[in-house]
DNA sequence: TTATTTATAGATCGAGCAGTCTAAAATTAT
DNA sequence: ATAATTTTAGACTGCTCGATCTATAAATAA
């Protein structure tokens, strides 16, 4: 299945994957274009030829990344555990990512630098992540509906109390010495629900 | 009370101010120097006599906009009027602002584009933004010892949530169409407190 | 006046930026 | 072989970046 020129030496995806990396620990802006190619071990004219340019490049990391956490999102919760293992799975991984890491979230510190200013991304946002808040939503309605999670708060208010949460986690790891507040915050969320 | 030389055609504080505009709607890499003189209406020799250098210019108008924020808060929390009258005015406020605008806050943008790289902003964060989590706490704190205040939940865990909400709201507003759930979040933390 | 000090405007600097061009290298097809 | 096609390495381009230098303007002090 090899093309008719001179073969790649590098994978797509495996280029766009480590580009993505460096975007999200360093910004769009703050990232060079020679960064970018040290880092994905491609020649200069390789990215032009295979991404288009610095913008497309980001844009398919930022995309990529979106998919990613919808995929892993999806793999938990429309799994057949229970909606407490959902949960508790969810949170734990949740919070020893961002306790242990300053990495934060690169969706975040994408909707802080560009959200408002580029249209590409605001319409990754509108389309792509808006799915994570919908699963989330499922969940919960599914959940009280089913019996397996009780609360006095219904389940729009679940869901949006919990998504602002994990948006508000993504920049407290960022500061230092927070890490009691994320494990606080997720204790006062678990106040609002019992598991049945 | 005039120096010896020809004297400044502007004020040093007026100046940092359009600067922090500037900063804050951009942000700090995207914001070329002469972004700024052009801006702040001064010459690029003016800039560098008077603030430094770029960075130094930043830390200025981050500085300065962390402080004016703890202002704007010690004036409404340590004010003579009742906890609830606090309250209401704060997330009034703070819906409006967030719901009209898609400015965000300076501090939530610096917080994901430098909080773990930049040093200065890290001391900045650590030191002065800490103490508006504390005026928060001695709120809810005194709130609930006066009587003033009664929830299910204590002192700490009341503002560890508030925080965090305020906290995911300066991204939310970034996004489209998640004014509803700006709105909802503070109705859900409504629903812990009552005032008495 | 004259010397001194400070601010201003604008030219200039080297470095680094995103992006392009060129020529060689490496493959397939004939 | 040879032609055609594609990738690669690296030189190069024009531009903008943050920062500095230079010369002039505008004030005070003697």
């Amino acid at each position: 299945m090899t093309g008719k020129g001179r073969p790649k030496t590098f994978e797509d995806k495996a280029a766009i994957k480590k580009a993505q990396e460096l975007f999200w620990e360093k910004g769009y802006e703050a990232t060079s274009l020679n960064d970018l190619i040290e880092e994905m071990e491609i020649s200069r004219q390789s990215m032009y030829n295979t991404f288009g340019n610095k913008h497309d490049l980001f844009i398919l990391c930022f995309e990529s990344y979106v998919e990613e956490s919808y995929q892993h999102l999806q793999e938990l919760f429309l799994s057949d555990k229970t909606a407490n293992q959902k949960y508790h799975e969810f949170t734990d991984m949740v919070k020893k990512a961002y306790c242990e890491s300053k990495k934060g979230c690169f969706i975040s510190a994408t909707i802080q630098e560009l959200a408002v200013k580029d249209k590409k991304v605001q319409d990754i946002l509108d389309k792509k992540y808006q799915r994570n808040y919908e699963l989330l939503f499922n969940y919960f309605s599914e959940g009280i509906e089913k019996g397996e999670i009780c609360s006095e708060l219904a389940a729009k208010e679940l869901t949006d109390l919990f998504d602002s949460l994990l948006l508000s986690v993504t920049s407290l790891c960022k500061l230092s010495n927070r890490d009691d507040q994320i494990k606080s915050i997720f204790s006062v969320f678990e106040k609002q629900i019992s598991f049945c």
